[in-house]
DNA sequence: TTTAGATTCAAACGTACATTTCAAACAGGT
DNA sequence: ACCTGTTTGAAATGTACGTTTGAATCTAAA
């Protein structure tokens, strides 16, 4: 059933699961050609380093996954009164969830792999992501800013990537979450399901409204500076 | 100046920056004990192995910042009627904050290291957390609920993991975001500046409306299951 | 000053890693 | 069946790692 498939492929598949559950330093050829049941030169011969054989893993998702967010913030940026936040994080659900016709788990695979990419090989993956899909992520802000035009531009930088790291770690640290929460409340607890919670709670979140100083001032008592 | 230290401490201020900043895997005893120019061999001697050198460095801000946090708790617990989320949340500023008493920079090196542990070495951090510290967490649970009385028990599970994985992946890569905030937005942002920009964040996204099944129909489209 | 214990030091150990090498096996077109 | 380019195979290369070792050095009490 797993035999039929190229080197290439075999080697693709264990390397995202390898990489997902231990990151991707933590990884090594031979773990990842052990699993895949191929030499271990195969992985330099076809990826020409461990390196790029982490981008072409990622890219066999972000390949599919980029373009499919694209026209839906197109979509989205042609309606004629602003969207609403929960709307405007709503339209990641689909395609995000189509990562699963890729590979399967593959969805969970991908949200993994971005997290290991963004703590483990620091500034790498967010340069090369703003490289290949900068025009996109404006598309995105751009939604944002239009969901909610009370929030000032820096402040939207912050809650935008505030949202990231809520789905990176949830994500990274998914299996582990996904066990307690079975053994707690019973409750059997898939990707979606993840997702489906995370919508309302992200949406509040970017939305929320932004304290004054007089605010501030009631509930965090001196901000604790202590020896201003 | 930093040269009348012990070796011991010269090896844990050391060992906490390279931690925060590459990761406990990635980063070599080797590279520690150059940067704490001491000898290679003294790690072995002082802390046994590199997992108690690991150990050690967390645990001198967790005995500082945990009894204090407990304290806290206690305070709000004894409260006459239940306190709001807002006023949960701000109790964790203080004593995080004051963590840059135990070490210069001390609260964003924690904050660091507690998101590379539960990246880093899944589960081991997690276990730890929960059997030394697990009386504390609880008093953080009751008090959320109580201020939040409509979440289920299982909705505020995630949600604070949610949290959890926003402080830290926001700190994990703090270094990187404050460069761009400050290069696009002219702001100085210091580690209070982002727990401050937090505590909104987070209290808005944990209190949020539990959607009902009906309202999820209106906003995600058949949910994208595609093959049910 | 001697001496016993604590600490530092340079060197080595064994293991694991990514990558390279080059011969062997394989493929399809002639 | 023969050749040509592609892919696989087993083995080796050089580097880096955590840890151990045993002698040298320090420290302070006797």
């Amino acid at each position: 059933m797993a035999s039929k498939q190229s080197t290439q492929h075999k080697i693709l598949d264990a390397a995202q699961s390898l990489f997902a559950e231990t990151g991707f330093n933590d990884t090594s050829l031979r773990q990842i050609t052990s699993l895949a049941e191929v030499n271990l030169a195969s992985v330099n011969y076809h990826f020409g380093s461990k390196k790029e054989l982490i981008q072409a893993v990622l890219q066999r998702y972000l390949l599919v996954l980029m373009p499919r967010l694209d026209q839906e913030f197109i979509r989205l940026l042609a309606a004629q009164q602003p969207n609403s936040i929960s709307q405007v994080l709503s339209v990641f659900v689909k395609p995000l969830l189509e990562l699963n016709k890729v590979h399967q788990n593959g969805t969970r695979m991908f949200l993994q792999l971005l997290g290991r990419g963004y703590t483990d090989v620091q500034g790498h993956l967010r340069w090369f992501f703003n490289h290949h899909y900068g025009a996109v992520l404006d598309k995105l802000v751009l939604l944002v800013q239009q969901a909610c035009p009370a929030l000032p531009p820096s402040e939207l930088f912050w809650r935008l990537h505030f949202s990231l790291g809520t789905v990176v770690f949830t994500m990274a640290s998914n299996e582990a979450l996904a066990e307690i929460a079975e053994a707690d409340f019973n409750e059997n607890v898939d990707i979606e399901g993840v997702i489906l919670r995370l919508l309302p709670y992200l949406s509040a979140a970017i939305a929320a409204p932004v304290p004054t100083i007089a605010q501030f001032s009631q509930t965090v008592p001196v901000a604790a500076g202590e020896g201003r």
